[in-house]
DNA sequence: AAAAAAC
């Protein structure tokens, strides 16, 4: 991750346990001084009684929109605007404090009693039980009686009341007029702008003033423009997947439209859409002959985003990308299916570019909105499109979990273009009413089946139940599969599907092995993999065993760290950063790091525990053999296991014959360069401790010294694994014999 | 079934 976004997020501490200790400090001050200057940001200039009222009376303008009924899948989990449940009552003091003002601010809800929000259920997050309960299980059928219930809410849910039009809002009053906003005058156009000539960053961005995006900029120039999927593949011609490209596209057959008695209001722009302001940057003609046999000139990319991309080598479009881009600029709702690591990111992120470029609403509301599964990916998919933005005078604004909210706020309420977020902060940032999608002309679905799954599915549609209904929608993944359809039935109008590949193990790059193992030697086995040369992804089924597994193989001097779920934003950023310097070179992950993440060179992908499903194992091999580079995927299959994993490997559309191996085996040797893991020289900087690192030493020479131990002694047959004090000794994973040599 | 997604 990029060095600006360690600093977005958790103070960057010296190390982890700092971290912990340090964290109900913050947690502490999250929930009050943080929140009250929140509280007291939000509501400066509020006019709380007439805000609600005045809202109300012009509320029906938005509940007219059949259309949006009849979509919405029910209920969701999310939908309990206002209701925090009762061990949030803590919080009544300071809502008795702020003097009745019912302007809900995280944290300081208006209490259950409130009759319009009393018949919803109970905040999800106030019951880490959401998932499973009943109600929100079948939050996404479209049968479900309860969504009466929902319909009936409409869209007079109390935040939004408030502010139901731009000009209500008093944050927008200080930009009355487009002239009074800073942001743009310093970039009217084009020729104005340094980069164009000098072409090496940095004091390009020293021009634009605009207040407090601006230091992120910097950041980002030092480090260049690591846009993953391109960068070590400048030209097409060194991309070998594209002779793989079928170029199948097809026209979605699933039934929709009239039989669901929705009619788009396209005609209307106006009532779903605010005015857009016409274009304040102007194309530049001097880039003719840049553009000149551009194959991305060719699909209609503007020419100063032509130009941008080959400033960093991106000169020939992928086939995904000439495939959806097109459809995706004439307006058309896309299913894109890209193989991983095909280019996604800009088969969606270019034609949203394209839309937005100069203009924007008079709120400024932002106008499109990507989501996106996990925080990383947001980050990385912000930081592809972030250099593209600028050069369309696109603002662009990254909303996830874990990092603070104050500018993210700030950011919204100045006024922001396109969003690139996670569900769970962007959902509340707009039950704080911090944010408003009832502008959103583009909704994109990067990793669209995992959307769309249980986990997901109620998030998603309550936020796509905010943006207008005639907005274009774009759905992409490597998998597209039945779960889609849901989403696709419900808010997609005459979709066009684009598939560069069979959805299956297609990348003709990657290896695939099947390693049959006992359980006694799974430890070994995995580090004697991972201490291959080179980054090598290791990936578990859960958190702890993530622990668990970077503890075991740093244990045996392989240089590892674990990244999941449950650690701290910081420390995410931190091991993912250090992946990526290439100063931790095994990363040990949940499925957090399945999908999307790009690092580059990552040789080796190894699956200590299998994959799921065969969606999940095609996601989490995708790591490697980006970009038409080469790489492998070994699995470690137990012999219970072996069945299963035929069956997944199959539905991958993997051909492999499993094979028995043992520690040492040429097979084994083969795939890891002959490396051993013990003794071996650790050839890189030490990370900082990891979490559960207690059985280190606390001095420099953590690994290659007294943790590693001299090959060959058979340590991991007898006993409970050669004394190595890892964590979770007693915690079974799964069947419970998976890294348990019992 | 786990993980992920807000504090």
């Amino acid at each position: 991750m990029s060095q600006h976004h360690q600093d977005q997020f958790v103070p960057a501490d010296g190390n982890e346990a700092a971290d912990r200790e340090k964290k109900p400090r913050h947690k502490k001050f999250q929930s009050q001084s943080y929140g009250e200057r929140m509280a007291a940001e939000l509501d400066a200039p509020t006019t709380p009684g007439t805000d609600r009222s005045s809202a109300r009376a012009e509320r029906p303008a938005q509940v007219e929109r059949p259309a949006q009924v009849e979509r919405r899948g029910g209920p969701s989990q999310y939908s309990d605007r206002g209701s925090r449940g009762p061990d949030r009552r803590d919080n009544d003091r300071r809502d008795d404090r702020r003097g009745g003002n019912d302007r809900p601010v995280r944290g300081y809800r208006a209490e259950p009693a409130r009759t319009e929000t009393s018949s919803y259920p109970k905040s999800s997050y106030d019951k880490p039980s959401y998932a499973k309960s009943p109600v929100d299980k079948g939050a996404y059928r479209n049968d479900r009686p309860e969504r009466t219930d929902r319909d009936s809410r409409g869209f007079d849910r109390p935040e939004r009341t408030s502010y139901p039009r731009s000009t209500d809002r008093p944050e927008r009053t200080s930009y009355p007029s487009s002239t009074d906003r800073p942001e743009r005058t310093s970039y009217p156009r084009s020729n104005d702008r340094p980069e164009r000539s000098s072409y090496q960053g940095n004091n390009e961005r020293t021009s634009y003033p605009r207040s407090s995006d601006r230091p992120e900029r910097t950041d980002r120039d030092s480090r260049g423009f690591d846009r993953p999927e391109r960068t070590s593949y400048p030209r097409s011609s060194d991309r070998p997947e594209r002779n793989s490209y079928q170029g199948n596209s097809s026209s979605y057959q699933g039934n929709r439209g009239n039989d669901r008695g929705y009619q788009r209001n396209d005609s209307d722009p106006d009532r779903n859409y605010e005015r857009v302001r016409p274009a304040q940057v102007e194309m530049p003609a001097d880039l003719g002959e840049v553009a000149e046999g551009n194959g991305f000139a060719a699909i209609g990319i503007a020419p100063r985003l032509v130009q941008r991309m080959a400033r960093d080598g991106i000169t020939a479009p992928f086939p995904i990308q000439e495939a959806t881009v097109p459809d995706a600029l004439a307006g058309k709702d896309v299913l894109g299916r890209g193989q991983t690591g095909s280019g996604k990111t800009l088969a969606f992120g270019l034609p949203v570019l394209m839309r937005l470029a100069g203009g924007h609403t008079e709120s400024r509301r932002p106008r499109a909105m990507v989501l996106v599964p996990t925080r990383e990916l947001a980050m990385q998919v912000h930081d592809a499109l972030e250099p593209l933005a600028h050069v369309m005078g696109v603002s662009i604004k990254l909303i996830a979990g874990g990092l603070p909210y104050p500018k993210q706020i700030e950011s919204l309420r100045r006024g922001v273009d396109l969003l690139i977020a996670t569900p769970g902060r962007l959902i509340d940032l707009c039950e704080q009413g911090a944010a408003d999608l009832g502008a959103v002309e583009v909704a994109v679905l990067d990793e669209a089946d995992h959307m769309c799954d249980m986990g997901f599915m109620p998030a998603v549609t309550t936020l796509l139940d905010m943006t207008p209904t005639s907005g274009q929608r774009l759905l992409f993944s490597a998998t597209l599969d039945n779960d889609v359809d849901k989403i696709v039935k419900t808010y997609l109008k005459d979709p066009v599907t684009h598939s560069t590949e069979s959805g299956q193990a297609s990348v003709s790059t990657m290896e695939h092995h099947l390693l049959v193992i006992e359980p006694a030697h799974k430890q070994s086995l995995t580090a004697e993999l991972a201490s291959r040369d080179g980054r090598t992804i290791v990936f578990v089924r859960t958190k702890l065993g993530a622990d668990r597994v970077a503890t075991q193989l740093r244990d045996r001097g392989v240089m590892a760290a674990a990244l999941h779920g449950g650690l701290t934003q910081g420390a995410r950023n931190r091991t993912l950063d250090q992946f990526k310097d290439g100063s931790v070179p095994v990363l040990v992950a949940t499925d957090v790091a399945a999908r999307g993440i790009h690092v580059d060179d990552v040789g080796l992908v190894v699956q200590a525990d299998p994959a799921a499903d065969h969606k999940d194992y095609l996601h989490r091999a995708g790591r490697t053999a980006r970009a038409g580079g080469k790489g492998a995927v070994v699995t470690l299959v137990l012999p219970h296991q072996r069945r299963g994993m035929m069956r997944l490997a199959e539905s991958a559309g993997v051909v492999t014959e499993p094979v028995r191996v043992r520690p040492g085996d040429e097979n084994v040797a083969e795939l890891t360069g002959g490396t051993q893991p013990s003794g071996y020289p650790v050839k890189l900087p030490a990370p900082k401790p990891q979490r559960g690192s207690g059985g280190f030493n606390k001095g420099g020479k953590r690994f290659g010294g007294g943790g590693s131990r001299p090959s060959g002694r058979g340590y991991e047959g007898r006993g409970n694994s050669g004394g190595s004090s890892y964590r979770g000794r007693t915690e079974r994973t799964g069947n419970g014999r998976t890294f348990e040599p019992r």
